[in-house]
DNA sequence: TCAAAAGTGTTCTAGCTACACCCATGG
DNA sequence: CCATGGGTGTAGCTAGAACACTTTTGA
């Protein structure tokens, strides 16, 4: 039995305050009718990561798509029925003011509450989901989930889904401006129907992952030093 | 061209106050004479880390790797010549007391001072050294280099040779034993041979990998709660 | 009694939490 | 002028860094 070799990918977006992954639903055996992680065979010249890319371009418009990092390999002898098949797996992630254009068996689930998927693809965005909550507490990641230009109360929200429990707007704001991940861009939105002072905008200031809190233990020694290396 | 899958394995240790690295000496082309990581083809009946488990039982035995874990997917199409072969890549860690048996062709190499190595191994070498690095502040991952029992100072030594930096032992000792990674055993070990106090003997707590730091932030509110998710 | 090595006590500080309070807007 | 949402000031806490000091040994 040949070992051939899939790139899949489990691309994440807060929709309307909820973390959803894109999924589409088989259409053939096996697993007909079951939801499937986007993806396919690896290419003779790509390499996974350029595999991943290409295949997602076929569900989404690629350009929306803010980060991509792999996951891991999953690699168990029987994953797939009936032929060996190893995975490489992605985490991508999508800014939530994006609405790209989707096939017609293509739709957005809650991660955490999925419908029937095929194969190992739940143990997937399971992995997803929770390397996305560890790289928001200590990188700038929030970059790959939120727009452009953006409030602090809008980042809660976001954060909050991600995250999956509340978050403090007040702190919030307050560290990551302390850590340079945000900055104020001078402007205010218009307070809602309700009124309220309008809020301040804010941008994040890199667009690139950057691991923000150092705070990892046992550092070099010596007078404090730019997080830079 | 058909796609191969292979895994490989970085296997560290702390050898002479220097972080080392198990390579083996190719003795066929492509690549012969450079040094290279051990491994070989994922088998059709096991999943990549049993394979590369079942593979470095053939260099070192078993019992003494402490710590395996997942790196990554090595996937450029050309990173090695005539065939198409995908690398799943792992870090493996062997306490510094322990002294395996290994093959000839076989030898350790500090992981700072590389001898020519063969396709991309290099490269995978780094990467290992990088994970744990960051691993070693954030969680007891050094229960996987250090004897069972040792003292604080050599202890400090296995950390500042793996870091790469100076430790202090002082706060090292503290840093771990308030985090409950550490604890002693009640006995002492004698001085050396010019003198001094005789030293604790401490050992880990726990001997799998747990996430220490939990320093993380945007962590959910309330009452402080054990690291344990 | 001195040098060497180990271990402890104490101070300083960064960085995060919590919460009270002040600000700007719509009705 | 008051309710609503946004933003700031500030006190307190935790955990790590630095360093002086004490303890226990061999010579």
């Amino acid at each position: 039995m040949p070992t051939g070799h899939e790139v899949l990918a489990a691309v994440l977006q807060v929709r309307a305050d909820v973390l959803q992954v894109l999924l589409w639903q088989r259409g053939k055996d096996p697993d007909r009718g079951r939801w499937a992680l986007p993806g396919g065979a690896l290419g003779a010249t790509e390499d996974v990561e350029e595999s991943v890319r290409r295949q997602l371009a076929e569900k989404v418009d690629v350009q929306e798509v803010a980060h991509v990092e792999q996951l891991g390999v999953f690699s168990a002898p029987a994953r797939v029925p009936g032929v060996r098949l190893v995975a490489t797996a992605f985490l991508g992630l999508v800014p939530s003011d994006a609405d790209p254009e989707i096939p017609a068996d293509t739709a957005w689930h809650p991660v955490d509450r999925l419908p029937e998927t095929a194969f190992d693809h739940a143990e997937i965005v399971r992995d997803a989901r929770d390397r996305l909550r560890a790289k928001l507490s200590y990188t700038n990641l929030g970059f790959a989930l939120a727009p452009r230009e953006f409030t602090v109360s809008a980042l809660r929200e976001l954060y909050a889904a991600a995250l999956g429990h509340p978050v403090s707007a007040t702190n919030l704001q307050r560290v990551l401006t302390r850590r340079g991940v945000l900055e104020a861009t001078g402007e205010t939105a218009p307070p809602g129907p309700a009124g309220g002072r309008p809020a301040a905008v804010f941008r994040f200031t890199e667009r690139a992952l950057r691991v923000t809190d150092a705070s990892a233990v046992l550092r070099p020694p010596g007078p404090r030093e730019s997080t830079g290396e």
